[in-house]
DNA sequence: AGCACGCCGACT
DNA sequence: GTCGGCGTGCTC
């Protein structure tokens, strides 16, 4: 008998270990310590009974098996192993980016809680009086005595820190009593709000239609303008689940998740949601991901990773924004959290929903190929009317610190008319260059082909590629003269309108003022509640949130997208403007969205802004199939870095060398679009096929082949199935 | 990825 | 004389 084990390593193999004598055999999905080389690991189990590929006398034996019942249920297991297949990844990585940081190294989430109670020896002698002599008893007493069901000791801690000094004797005495009980987290809450909102003809028809489709597994794509009340939609078919008793999973960006939403959707479906974020405390989402894993969650609620969240009873999956590139993730483990949710439902024949007001090309051509059902929401909900959308030519006004007369003209009337304000702006700091006013050298980072941005307020050069930092210097570094900043990011806007407009509460949001815990929500709530009037931000703040008193949003150098050489920009920049201003005018007033740019003529911006979205994502569509770019072609890059270049090149030549040249297509080694990055020399080669089965299939072959022939050290590789940026 | 082993340069 | 630089090899 002999037991394989998937651990954290990057090597694309199972390791097999003798099971421990005298314990019952370990069941696949559960975690053992093993030992390996000179450490000990925690891994878990993938398989019993392997076919042996190693003497018995060469298997090492399990030191410790952690737990009792699999962690992971046979299907969690399969979407494991079908994502580490799928994007070529070593199973134990896989494994690991599944599972909570708590569990990782062997944690566990102990299942009771300390309860103290008062006795009756106790309350005797409460009645006895005891404050001159013990006045911190007596209280303690008191406190318990209150108390029908006792305290839990981290409760008794908030309302007497320092209880336990106090409560030692008493404990000997028998007064009081200390035990470990059952954590019984309550899943169920109060009823359900009853006061639903009325479905729209479009919401109810596609309700309906997910409601009536009885044949297990689909795909519907939920394509509604912002608005328009999709999420009302997943109130309803969750609503179903929870009487079902089936669970549903949520993905959503990492942006979208904010406290209220939850308290929002706990409100009203009547259940506690089990949330699943990295900013929460390892307790917590491993507790949270334990209650999804046993059923007692119905409803879980999380980024990215909860993708592989076991469940044991899931009746329904939804993607929401299902267009956000958050839901890719770019860095080691590159998975797509809305094709492995669409795998997952597959495998557990079961609907899954993606919802989006700017559905990616690829969910919109299997839509139209009839492999989704496409249901689509065009109406904004009762009285709220889409906006007025105006591009600004930048040509023909001077621009004060990056804004035009009318831009300033117009955030002037909306805040003078009692409304908010939304500036967009993808780009952080003061100025994203510094440069000299004699010779014009600008700032460049060391490690990087980029240049340095100015952060004035901490008064610092940084590179925004590999966090490098510099303080601001005053003259130029090659010949003295005085530099200064050119172009603007956020905090130089921030400046100049607190000195143009200075009557308006202001607040700007982005990764430099929201990176203290919790300090996303408070501008978010200050923005809600209005005290905020007039907001500067980047993504963060295009994504999802509702501004009811937003009327205008500024849409400040869009050009940026104009000009990236990946063949997803176009897709990309559309769906930022138009999830932007969709912020605008959900209330009753009808919003406003001005559009600041060099380029008025470029062709993606006219065709978005006079034919919409869909006219746009159609002749993209177009293009893509011409020069063979997903979703008409299936690609994969593997990426090479090193500090010696030509070991980058050759590196990827040889890989070039190993593939069958038939249905696939190799371009490169190419220069990555950022040459150095952190000091390193990036290239890439691009691999293009006409299925999804001949990609597979000579990624095989390279995988196979860098198992063999290890390059050398310092070379760092990785490789990226359906890449999503930097092409 | 760790963690060892191993073979060459400046130091208490 | 040794401490430590990081190249290379292995992990059931």
């Amino acid at each position: 008998m002999r037991i394989s084990v998937a651990l954290d390593v990057p090597l694309r193999q199972l390791f097999d270990y003798l099971p421990k004598p005298g314990e019952p055999v370990p069941k696949p999905g559960s975690r053992v310590k093993v030992p390996f080389g000179r450490r000990t690991l925690c891994g878990v189990v993938w398989d019993t009974n392997p076919s042996p590929n190693l003497a018995v006398s060469q298997l090492k034996t399990v030191r410790e098996n952690i737990d009792e019942a699999p962690l992971f249920h046979d299907r969690d297991r399969k979407l494991i192993d079908f994502a580490a297949r799928y994007y070529h990844q070593p199973i134990g990585e896989v494994v690991m980016a599944a599972l909570p940081p708590l569990l990782r190294q062997g944690g566990m989430v102990d299942p009771t809680i300390e309860r103290i109670t008062i006795t009756a020896i106790g309350l005797d002698k409460l009645a006895g009086d005891l404050t001159k002599r013990a006045p911190r008893q007596q209280a303690l007493l008191e406190v318990l005595a209150a108390e029908q069901q006792g305290l839990n000791a981290e409760a008794l801690q908030q309302r007497m820190p320092g209880w336990r000094q106090v409560g030692k004797p008493l404990i000997k005495q028998g007064a009081i009593h200390s035990e470990r009980i059952e954590k019984r987290e309550r899943w169920r809450l109060a009823a359900p709000r009853s006061d639903k909102p009325h479905l729209s003809d479009e919401q109810a028809k596609a309700v309906e239609a997910i409601e009536s489709f009885d044949d297990g597994f689909r795909c519907w794509l939920l394509d509604g303008v912002t608005g328009s009340g999709k999420t009302e939609v997943f109130l309803r078919l969750i609503e179903r689940q929870i009487e079902r008793n089936q669970q549903t999973l949520l993905l959503v960006p990492e942006i979208g998740l904010t406290p209220q939403m939850v308290r929002r959707l706990e409100a009203r479906l009547g259940v506690r949601v089990a949330l699943l974020h990295s900013e929460l405390s390892d307790l917590d989402r491993a507790t949270a991901w334990v209650a999804a894993a046993t059923g007692e969650a119905l409803v879980v609620v999380g980024t990215r990773s909860s993708v592989f969240a076991p469940m044991a009873n899931t009746g329904l999956i939804i993607v929401d924004e299902e267009h956000d590139p958050s839901l890719k993730q770019h860095e080691g483990f590159r998975y797509h959290a809305r094709d492995l949710a669409i795998f997952r439902a597959a495998d557990a024949n079961i609907p899954v929903i993606l919802g989006s007001a700017t559905p990616s090309l690829e969910t919109l051509a299997n839509a139209q190929d009839g492999k989704y059902g496409h249901l689509r929401l065009t109406q904004r909900a009762a009285g709220a009317r889409p906006p007025k959308v105006t591009v600004v030519d930048t040509n023909r006004f001077n621009l004060q610190d990056g804004l035009s007369q009318p831009v300033i003209t117009a955030i002037q009337s909306h805040l003078d008319d009692g409304h908010q304000v939304l500036i967009y702006l993808n780009r952080r700091g003061y100025a994203p260059t510094l440069i000299c006013t004699d010779c014009g050298t600008i700032a460049r980072c060391q490690h990087c082909d980029a240049n340095m941005t100015v952060h004035a307020s901490r008064g610092q050069l940084q590179c925004h590629h590999c966090g490098a930092r510099r303080a601001l210097p005053t003259a130029c570094e090659t010949c003295h003269e005085p530099v200064r900043p050119l172009g603007e990011g956020t905090e130089r806007v921030e400046q100049t309108l607190a000195n143009l407009i200075p009557e308006y509460p202001l607040a700007r949001i982005d990764s430099d003022t929201t990176s203290a815990r919790g300090a996303m929500d408070k501008a978010l709530a200050a923005a809600k509640s209005g005290e905020s009037k007039l907001l500067i931000g980047t993504q963060m703040l295009a994504k999802g949130h509702h501004l009811p008193d937003l009327t205008l949003v500024v849409i400040l150098n869009a050009d940026q997208g104009f000009f990236a050489s990946d063949f997803r920009a176009s897709e990309r920049l559309a769906q930022t403007i138009v999830q932007v201003s969709g912020r605008a005018g959900r209330g009753q007033r009808a919003g406003e969205v001005l559009i600041q740019t060099a380029y008025p003529e470029h062709r993606w911006l006219k065709t978005l802004v006079n034919e919409g979205y869909h006219a746009l994502a159609a002749t993209i569509l177009q293009e893509r199939q011409l020069a063979g770019w997903p979703p008409y072609t299936a690609i994969a890059v593997l990426h090479a870095a090193s500090k010696q270049e030509s070991a980058a090149i050759e590196f990827l030549n040889q890989a070039k060398a190993t593939l069958v040249p038939f249905g696939i297509h190799a371009l490169g080694p190419a220069p990555a679009s950022m040459l150095r990055r952190q000091g390193r020399y990036r290239y890439q080669l691009l691999l293009t096929a006409d299925s999804r089965q001949s990609l597979q299939s000579q990624l095989l072959r390279l995988t196979d082949f860098l198992a063999t022939h290890k390059p050398p050290h310092h070379l760092r590789w990785s490789l990226d199935v359906d890449p999503q940026s930097e092409l």
